[in-house]
RNA sequence: UGACCUAUGGUGUAAUGGUAGCACUCCGGUUUUUGGUAUCGUCAGUCAAGGUUCGAGUCCUUGUAGGUCAACCA
């Protein structure tokens, strides 16, 4: 047992001195809050992480909440596809909940406040309450409604909540401080008029809260003790308190709101805007393109949920900015696969070998490693014939020591198979080698414990019989933008990074072995990379996402 | 011309006044029936200047750089 202590985060250590500070530890209680107007990307992963990472260490509940206060952008597939991806990542939450859940408490909250005196009714337009607002480095000035009496407050908020006012004619505010150097502080809208139906209210409110208001009495309301959120609502904390101040009772909690950095990761976008914009401009086929920075797009891709949290808990959190390398995602999911993917044979851009010496019609069966990393991983049959496909670059008329594939009167071992000889190709007209012509070793058969069979050969290479292949379309991916920080570049859209070649379609020959194979099966296409059944698979086509290619240290010299 | 936040190898993070560590990347060696994996190793860092202290990445001051804040979005 290693008993090395893992230090903790910032976030951790916030808890410690809580709990040191006299928190009792069965108080503790997180949340995860996502609007449902988009799909979980690799950022939010890492919120995921950590919110229900806390949960598991310290055995807390943590709850789901969806943030639906804004029924305009709002919509229940969202809230499905969130709900899926959370339990994929393999995660629990407590309790699923709405805001909207809390919108009558949120009410009666707004009108203890009018008859405190802490808010008013507001008919100006939007224009010139902005210009009321000041400037982060200017005051703002009261609006002429602030000191409305309660009366007529509590009788235009009702109208409003009552569907007599147009949208965007009245908004109640929190009556705060229009001087305060926060601008979120400067008597900041809590309601406004949206008639609009609501995916879980339906058509109950054309009144509904905005975010501040709604965030931290939810919190609240739910006894959440640590409300964790990215940096951008630093500001916002103020309010926060305020609002929870306001309805504070002393015998019951206190929610904490802490903020941490946003996960932004190399040569992608993250931000929800950006990513629907790709999907809206068909610039991807959807929210779970593969080349996606969204969860549902790396599953697409083949990312298994443990490579994500491994990914998440490696980046760690933080307070600075920061754009993590995609190399150390790519690396979770190699390390992850290497361990657990089945290795299997595919050609993806072939050319035929013909074995001269070996006869016409035979046929073997002959017996390969599923997975020497996993000794339970078993064994698996694969046909062999007279003719068969190699990849094209494993073949050279002549090459360099350095070349340790197949040439001209040199020999290579073929994976589970034998070792074979180049005697000659053939060439079209264009000087384009179209078959190879090769002599086997007949006792040289892998496994068989002969002579022959230990005779080391320093090239192995893939193959498939020809005879037995099976045809497979096979989605070759590369990064979707060019630009290691695409979004960065202040004169430049983002769109003008985007990768030309990010897809290559390719018509490659499988391994019999893998007609069964189903959506979401993961395999090491051996020497080339990891591999996923698409879901466009049908009965007749099969369909492969390459997730990320082996290392190629072939390729890195230069070849 | 304000407030707040942040500055540690190329990247991401640790060190909580006491030996600057880990991971990824890069490069090199060994092993290998995957030019994969594994394994060993190399290069490489405290934004700057002052100050406090026996001792500063850490505390203080002043700079510098980057970020956030003025939606009836979240």
């Amino acid at each position: 047992m290693s008993e090395e202590k893992k230090s903790l985060n910032f976030i951790e250590q916030i808890i410690e001195e809580d709990l040191a500070n006299g928190l009792p530890k069965e108080k503790l209680r997180f949340r995860f809050p996502p609007e449902p107007n988009g799909y979980l990307h690799i950022g939010h992963a890492a919120s995921i992480c950590l919110n229900f990472g806390l949960g598991l260490t310290y055995n807390a509940p943590v709850n789901l909440r969806f943030d639906d206060t804004n029924p305009a952008k709002e919509e229940q597939e969202y809230v499905d596809a969130i709900k899926h991806d959370i339990q994929w990542l393999g995660f629990k939450w407590d309790k699923e909940l709405y805001s909207s859940d809390y919108f009558q408490q949120l009410f009666d909250w707004a009108i203890e406040f009018i008859k405190e005196g802490k808010a008013y009714v507001d008919n100006q337009s939007s224009e010139e309450m902005a210009k009321q607002k000041g400037t982060p480095t200017e005051h703002g000035t009261d609006s002429p409604n602030r000191n409305r009496s309660i009366e007529e407050n509590l009788d235009l908020f009702m109208k409003m909540k009552s569907g007599e006012f147009n949208e965007g004619s009245h908004v109640l505010r929190a009556k705060i401080d229009m001087k305060h150097v926060n601008m979120h502080m400067r008597d900041p809208i809590m309601y406004r008029i949206l008639k609009k139906h609501h995916h879980r209210t339906g058509d109950d409110w054309c009144i509904y809260p905005m975010y501040d208001w709604t965030h931290g009495e939810s919190d609240y309301i739910e006894q959440i003790s640590h409300s964790i959120c990215t940096l951008e609502f630093k500001s916002h904390r103020d309010l926060y308190d305020w609002y929870v101040d306001q309805v504070y009772d002393t015998n019951l909690l206190r929610p904490k709101q802490r903020e941490f950095a946003r996960r932004n990761l190399s040569y992608t976008v993250m931000s929800k805007r950006k990513l629907l914009q790709l999907v809206e401009e068909k610039i991807v086929t959807g929210w779970d393109d593969p080349r996606m920075p969204t969860i549902s797009g790396l599953r697409r891709r083949g990312y298994t949920a443990n490579s994500i949290r491994t990914f998440s808990e490696t980046a760690g959190i933080s307070k600075r900015d920061n754009v993590t390398d995609v190399a150390l995602l790519e690396h979770c999911i190699k390390d992850d696969l290497n361990k657990t993917a089945p290795r299997v044979m595919a050609v993806l851009d072939p050319v035929k070998v013909i074995i001269t010496n070996y006869p016409e019609d035979k046929e073997e069966i002959l017996t390969a490693e599923n997975n020497q990393e996993d000794e339970n991983a078993g064994f698996r049959e694969v046909p062999f014939s007279k003719e068969i496909y190699i990849e094209k670059e494993d073949f050279r008329e002549e090459a360099n020591k350095k070349f340790f594939r197949l040439k001209l009167g040199k020999e290579v071992r073929l994976k589970n198979a034998y070792i074979i000889k180049a005697e000659s190709c053939i060439k079209d007209e264009n000087g384009e080698v179209t078959e190879i012509h090769c002599t086997y070793d007949e006792d040289s058969l892998s496994g068989s414990g002969s002579e022959a069979s230990k005779r080391r050969v320093k090239g192995t290479l893939h193959w498939v019989s020809i005879k037995h292949a099976r045809k497979a379309e096979v989605r070759v991916y590369d990064r979707l933008f060019t630009h290691e920080a695409p979004d960065s570049q202040k004169d430049k859209d983002f769109k003008e990074f985007i990768n030309p070649d990010s897809l290559n379609v390719i018509e490659a020959f499988v391994e019999p072995s893998l007609k069964t194979a189903k959506n979401l099966d993961r395999f090491q296409f051996q020497r080339l990379g990891y591999f996923c059944v698409d879901k466009d698979t049908t009965a007749n086509k099969l369909v492969f996402n390459r997730t990320v290619p082996l290392r190629d240290s072939w390729a890195k010299m230069g070849q």
